[in-house]
DNA sequence: TTGCGTGCAAAGGTTTTGCATGGCA
DNA sequence: TGCCATGCAAAACCTTTGCACGCAA
């Protein structure tokens, strides 16, 4: 199911290679055009949901109409810890903590509800965006 | 700042009155349309940007091209818990717990980052759900 | 009376789909 | 060869904006 393709490649090739950031479907594209690929944005999008659905990338929905950003996160390992996103920069911190373990255990015992961990984020502030905003 | 007009009470009434809900700009127009109250779509639009930037509403971007969902928050008092979010249902359940508290905590101490809570919404399963899956 | 609110129609922007062509296996 | 992938153009969608009119204060 699914061909190896020189599209494919480069996509997720440069998904990998900017793990740290979050990219639109736009952006994609004209990385790549600056890298000598042409790829169409149609194509970005079909691999885009691909990924995503391999759990090789995550989705974040844009506020109002902004586009949605994407992040590599690599596949399995990711279903098992954490995820903290920064407002400031985007980037995104994963988490493996026994501490924040406990917490889904506490949500399912005193709340009822069983936390799903690879749909949750947490937003926040990172180290590098809070000193930054001192200045 | 801003007139209290007929329009506007009855979004916010709505969406008052559906609080445990979610609901999309056209599920407002239909469900107000159905209680015999004509509201346009560019009114609900307008309303729900006024009372999400008011904090008394809350903005929950849907998936690909779905339309985000709006729910009813209530001002203030929810900036002060967490919220546990119903991949089932869409219901938001509020919670106050001090357990979770001491989770911000963490999180700043030990990997440097301030969480926003009332950005951050954890997702998940709630009981009904989960029984409900089990027939 | 003044200025904001309303709602229609149209525009704007993102994402998806149709279809002919190209490439992987 | 058979089937999927590609990419252009067009469609589909959600959301925003322009504008004339209506309503709150």
């Amino acid at each position: 199911m699914g061909y190896n393709t020189k599209q494919g490649e480069q996509i997720e090739g440069l998904l990998k290679a900017t793990a740290g950031e979050h990219l639109t479907a736009d952006e994609i594209v004209r990385r790549l055009a600056e890298g000598g690929n042409t790829v169409g944005k149609t194509t970005v999008y079909r691999w885009l949901d691909r990924l995503v659905g391999q759990g090789k990338a995550r989705r974040f929905a844009g506020e109002k109409s902004e586009s949605a950003c994407y992040q590599y996160t690599g596949g399995a390992e990711c279903r098992n810890h954490y995820h903290l996103k920064c407002l400031g920069c985007g980037r995104l911190l994963h988490v493996n903590c026994e501490y924040l373990d406990r917490v889904a255990e506490h949500i399912l015992e005193h709340h009822g509800f069983v936390l799903n961990e690879e749909k949750t984020v947490l937003y926040g502030v990172c180290v590098e965006c809070r000193t930054k905003k001192e200045d």
